[in-house]
DNA sequence: CCGAATCCGTAATGATACTG
DNA sequence: CAGTATCATTACGGATTCGG
């Protein structure tokens, strides 16, 4: 076990001290953001859902996931795949064939992501009611206005 | 309470049917899509950060963030306002002063964060390695054929 | 000081055609 | 079947300028 910098435990928390200054470096060498940039995207969570229920070929998850193209699809499996989230299999027959499967780290991330999932349900309502009346305080701020 | 409808418990556990078709309507209207969209940016998580020992001042915000752009942080600031986690506080003086607080939802934030820290910095080493291997493995697939 | 408005470059995504 | 290659489109973010 590495001795952590002295940062490290406060970021652990997520907290800063009140002075800090969050420096490019920072945020480039950050781990949460790696993953933050992994799982932000269009379609990397679905696949790995979809994979949860053990390896699915490549035709497979692509007909399980309604709008994915298979460029979109074989990028996403291969930032994946060079994480070691997961694995690619070739079985060499005609027509090709290729499995894919979480690994252990792969099946490992659903536990962070469903506390995320869990956060997000718990405060749906919340986040779609603020929005509706966010928006609709600025779109019309203004009711009885005399035109003319 | 509402009864929650047959997928959700499913869902919670993001664990789907082997057979399940992921929609476009399931994306659209996806809770953890909202929050990935949100947290998935390149300033949000900071912002969040920052303003958890207390609230901020605009001008103190972007001081304590290198590289943000007025236009950025104001956008953060925004959809954060927009989602109820943030709110926003003129004080009427010139020369002018607004300030930004996390509300108890956005605050209730760092808790699903703090989990995917915890999951980055346990495997941001395996991560690492992976791409570095992976990259190494394509990049030079062969080392010892014959140039000429 | 705190923004809004505009312009612009890059990156992410999608559509399509082609290949082993 | 499982990709790759190319092109078009869009979204995101940054730089700059202007206003309250």
């Amino acid at each position: 076990m590495t001795t952590p910098p002295p940062g490290a435990r406060l970021a652990q928390e997520l907290a800063l001290p009140p002075d800090v200054r969050v420096t490019e470096a920072m945020r480039e060498h950050c781990p949460l953001r790696d993953t933050l940039d992994r799982i932000g995207d269009r379609w990397t969570v679905i696949v790995v859902v979809l994979l949860r229920g053990g390896p699915r070929r490549f035709s497979d998850l692509q007909r399980a996931t309604e709008g994915i193209s298979r460029r979109m699809l074989t990028h996403t499996l291969r930032n994946l795949e060079r994480d070691g989230l997961v694995t690619r299999t070739v079985h060499p027959c005609v027509p090709p064939r290729v499995d894919y499967a979480l690994t252990d780290e792969g099946s490992s991330l659903t536990g962070p992501l469903t506390g995320l999932l869990h956060w997000s349900m718990r405060h749906h309502d919340h986040v779609r009611s603020s929005r509706q009346a966010y928006d609709s305080s600025r779109q019309e701020p203004d009711a009885g206005g005399p035109p003319a």
